[in-house]
DNA sequence: CATTTACTATAACACTCGTTATACTAATCA
DNA sequence: TGATTAGTATAACGAGTGTTATAGTAAATG
């Protein structure tokens, strides 16, 4: 009848939301300055989006995206593997707000599980299930909660020699406790 | 000259405040509920306080308070010893609202550390100097991120089971790791 | 061309925010 | 008693919020 949608205007508003979510952080964020940064007004992300809060949805179901990448990218390191590559990657200053963005949406997500269910349902267990397919339940909580507590005082503290000595311990205190239990253990991380 | 101050009232707000923002979270804090909650007014608050921020600042303080408390009571159980004994106290379901808490503030002063100082800077070395004193800082860095990020996880998917493992596996590691490198371990966990 | 629809621009609405001003009562001291 | 200060109410201000209404332009079909 008349002229047709262009859905290519709303992935570009959106992805240039995401970045600036990733950028300027999530929890204070509102339409007018994020539209101005977008180079367009606050009712036009309404058009696009239906509301704010649609809009934080599509937003973090991309930012669970970009943190699934990474995951993927460790996986495919070439210099090492396993924990130590997912810590190398996680951990690496390019990511740090992403990280930072990571903390922030958990910390709201603890008072508002409904609100961000969906980050907050899914984003373990992608962890879990890529990265560390290979380790049983118990081993890859263990992993994945140290190398959360770890990155969460690494952004905080920015100490990069004791923390990166903690990880090193803890990849050590794996391999020797596989040394003791399996008589001819991998070289690597356990996988 | 005239009617003495009444330092009391001022605590006993503070309190208050404290209690509520526990159990509301303090993102999306604002002075009039929050007065209301207390049986008061917002205008009250700041002239008890001076401004909002200066509030926020005296809540968090006590909210530190709270948490190098617990640090304590975990150091005087009298079943369990070392990490055993801060994992017991800190993922006790009594304390998930102020672990909640924990992590919404950790999650904000990544974004505004300055905002944030006083909580950001001191907390994590609360627990450095006193459950941690007896361990080197790299072993203790360790230990703090396993018991943050297992916490991070049981609050959001509330897997009790599955983390309680993850613990207990934890403290296998390190328990067996002694074995190998000293000849005459203790029983328990390291301190 | 006329119509229909997609997108954009401007203005405004109702609401909440932190904060301030103002008036009022209560308690202490000269 | 009068003066001074502490604490408590009430109202209001300016700013910012998400959202809606309205009008205008652009692009496609009949």
């Amino acid at each position: 009848m008349a002229r047709p949608p262009e859905p290519e205007r709303r992935l570009e508003l959106l992805d240039a939301a995401v970045d600036y979510v990733v950028a300027h952080g999530i929890a204070d964020m509102s339409l007018r300055p994020l539209a101005v940064a977008l180079g367009t007004q606050a009712p036009v992300l309404l058009h696009h989006f239906g509301s704010k809060e649609q809009l934080v949805v599509e937003i973090l179901d991309r930012v669970r995206d970009r943190l699934r990448a990474l995951g993927r990218e460790a996986e495919s390191d070439q210099y090492r593997s396993g924990l130590g590559a997912v810590w190398a990657w996680v951990s690496h200053p390019d990511q740090g707000q992403l990280m930072r963005l990571f903390f922030e949406v958990y910390g709201l997500a603890l008072r508002h599980p409904n609100r961000y269910s969906n980050f907050l349902g899914h984003t373990v267990h992608d962890w879990l299930d890529e990265p560390m397919a290979a380790v049983d339940d118990i081993s890859a909580t263990l992993a994945i909660a140290t190398v959360t507590g770890l990155l969460l005082d690494l952004l905080t503290t920015n100490d990069r020699a004791r923390i990166d000595n903690a990880m090193e311990r803890f990849l050590i205190l794996l391999r020797s406790h596989a040394d003791q239990t399996t008589p001819a253990p991998e070289p690597s991380t356990p996988r």
